[in-house]
DNA sequence: GTCTATAACCGGATAGAC
DNA sequence: GTCTATCCGGTTATAGAC
């Protein structure tokens, strides 16, 4: 498969978005492949749904299954597309109503654990490539730029629409430090098995109050130079996944 | 398999030590397997090697490679014990030679970088699973609480025979918050592809400093409510690596 | 009861005909 | 774009040897 190919078969989020109401043949086909496949995901879970179940219940044959999906780990692209729209829709009353900082961080993280609930259980699988650096389903891989550029983008309307006052320099990198925050409380979340997700609800409460005020003492002259040293380093992560091969 | 029969045959890290003079029969068909799997991991890396290729090059059948190891990814357990070990080897003259926090923590973390370099190729592996909450390899994991606790043991000693001076309260937390970022910096690591991996060495150049202002900064009363909040942040944390069901 | 081997099974992936 | 037939490799069942 040339690269050209896969580039119109994986990540991207615009046509996951329309497939409910794709026209052409193959799309539908496409389509309905990838629904099949979520629908036994999310019933079975990941490794207990089989290719041939998958083709199957999309009333298409195994082969033509792979026709559309690469590999079983490519049906998985679907729903970082999927969950992410849910989690924006569920953000934009909460942005539209807090003006605040802390309020604005606080309500999309707690969206993201209400939108993603239903994804709990397969969504291990989902971040099981994270530390593969090969994976093209991996979060800090080049494959999921887009993906990870529109989970920025939202940090970053949480921090430009806040009436809280930060200064420039840590305004500009603070929606890729939020969107770290947000990967490391997915990790939590995944490993978190308490009723209602009540401990990474509790967690997210504590490391919002945190940031905010580390956002507070920032502004300190005192603590210039940390500050800076911190923007420094955050500069150089950023050069690291843009381009990770010098 | 019960589950006697399972610890039995996982994660002793005494057991993988030992592995090379050892004694009874089974002992040394199960080391000659690991080895081989081992070699030819690094080799031909993870995927590349079959479980037919191990069993053959370790002399043994298909079926009796399954008799000592469950699966082909309980043969990455015997990793975790190497590398550490191998880390711990290399840790002990700089933890002899240095006294400040700073330069002790620098030292462990470049002798990781070091030790870990012929493994990088295969590292992704293992840590492919760390977002897994099922599996054992995880080193979240309650099957993973050893290793993970002599990895913690090791930054305990790099905190308590410093000369720094370290709030108590912090110093009792700090070495588990080492940990973490030891984590985070493998993580980094796994994706470093820059010769030499001289851009995870400049991140840990950059992040121990800051660890070091950070451990300064603690100690200023000003700073009293933050610092009390970062410590029961912790706690959560810590609450909920070792009690995951409630 | 400890160890070893052979023969299957199952499911992800591919080749090639239509 | 769709199918059938096949490969390949992780895993398991099971029978027997020490």
């Amino acid at each position: 498969m040339n690269v050209d190919e896969r580039d119109r078969r994986l990540s991207d989020v615009a046509r996951a978005k329309k497939s409910a109401e794709a026209t052409g043949k193959g799309e539908r086909t496409r389509a309905r492949i990838l629904d099949a496949a979520l629908a036994l995901f999310q019933e079975h879970g990941y490794e207990a749904t089989t290719m041939r179940r998958v083709a199957e219940a999309a009333g298409v044959s195994l082969g033509n299954a792979y026709y559309y999906f690469e590999s079983k780990e490519h049906l998985i692209q679907g729903f970082y597309a999927k969950t992410h729209a849910e989690h924006l829709a569920a953000c934009e009353p909460i942005l539209a109503r807090e003006t605040e900082l802390v309020e604005r961080l606080r309500g999309v993280l707690h969206a993201k654990i209400d939108t993603a609930e239903p994804y709990h259980r397969i969504s291990g699988i989902l971040f099981k490539s994270a530390a593969d650096p090969e994976s093209p389903l991996s979060p800090f891989s080049a494959a999921s730029t887009s993906v990870r550029n529109d989970a920025i983008a939202l940090m970053r309307r949480v921090v430009d629409g806040s009436k809280t006052r930060v200064p420039q320099d840590l305004a500009e990198r603070l929606p890729e430090l939020l969107w770290l925050h947000e990967m490391a409380l997915i990790l939590f979340w995944l490993h978190d098995r308490s009723a209602g997700r009540a401990r990474t609800r509790r967690l997210v409460d504590r490391t919002v109050e945190l940031v905010a005020k580390l956002v507070s003492v920032a502004s300190f002259p005192l603590v210039k130079p940390l500050r800076t040293s911190t923007l420094e380093l955050i500069d150089e992560i950023r050069a690291d996944v843009d381009s990770p091969n010098e």
